[in-house]
DNA sequence: ATTGTATATATAAGTTGTTTATATATTACA
DNA sequence: TGTAATATATAAACAACTTATATATACAAT
């Protein structure tokens, strides 16, 4: 977990981006994803995942599914309608965000950081 | 300044970015040069950055030279051999970052957040 | 048998990094 | 005369994390 203190932030867009993305994840699985999609450099923390996810619960950005799998429980999140213009929303000012930052750090001539 | 809680955590990589590229600044001039950088998209907040320039300096990271200008006290901050390698090392972390966060939102067919 | 790893969710306490509010003071323009 | 721009600074409040802890099943290895 390199990034630790850069990951502040982000962490609810790139939980509703999954969510987006596929329909409908659980917590751990949602960990799994972020680890394979960045090579295991962003590891979410449980302490951090969860209350993020029962926040965008009670604000009404997406629900849950309780299931039944191996003799665990999973619970499913999904986007509500409001969910996903939440997360068009989340994802243009991302967008923004990154070019931002892209265009502060970007490399004058005579400077190197390789 | 929309992505408020974007930017929490790259507050110091920016500032240390801006320091190794402009030899030294002051503090008002490193909030205008990120406004301009990022037209108007990122305000930095005094009651944030000030804090962060202390912290370096008493980090080692930076040094500080007072001087008058109209009669206004300017403080200039400028990176310690130390403060230049620890920017090679933020930068590093935030360019892996960047390109992690662009692996989450990259958008599969199918998908539009325009 | 039992230890360790992976799976699965959850919360409390502590820390850090911000925002907001406030203070002070000069210069310049209307 | 007052408002905006320039310039630094700190305290209080708040939000978002990390760390620690708890619980419980499945499966592989020793």
């Amino acid at each position: 977990m390199i990034q630790s203190d850069l990951i502040k932030g982000s962490l609810k867009t790139i939980v509703l981006k999954l969510l987006d993305e596929n329909g409908r994840m659980y917590g751990y699985e949602i960990t799994r994803k972020v680890e394979e999609l960045t090579d295991g450099k962003i590891k979410l923390t449980y302490g951090a995942l969860y209350p993020v996810l029962h926040k965008l619960e009670s604000e009404g950005v997406l629900v849950t599914e309780s299931e039944n799998f191996n003799n665990r429980t999973r619970i499913y999140y999904l986007l509500t309608p409001h969910g996903h213009s939440v997360v068009t929303e989340k994802i243009k000012e991302m967008t923004e965000f990154i070019g931002s930052l892209q265009r502060i750090i970007d490399t004058k001539p005579g400077l190197s950081y390789a």
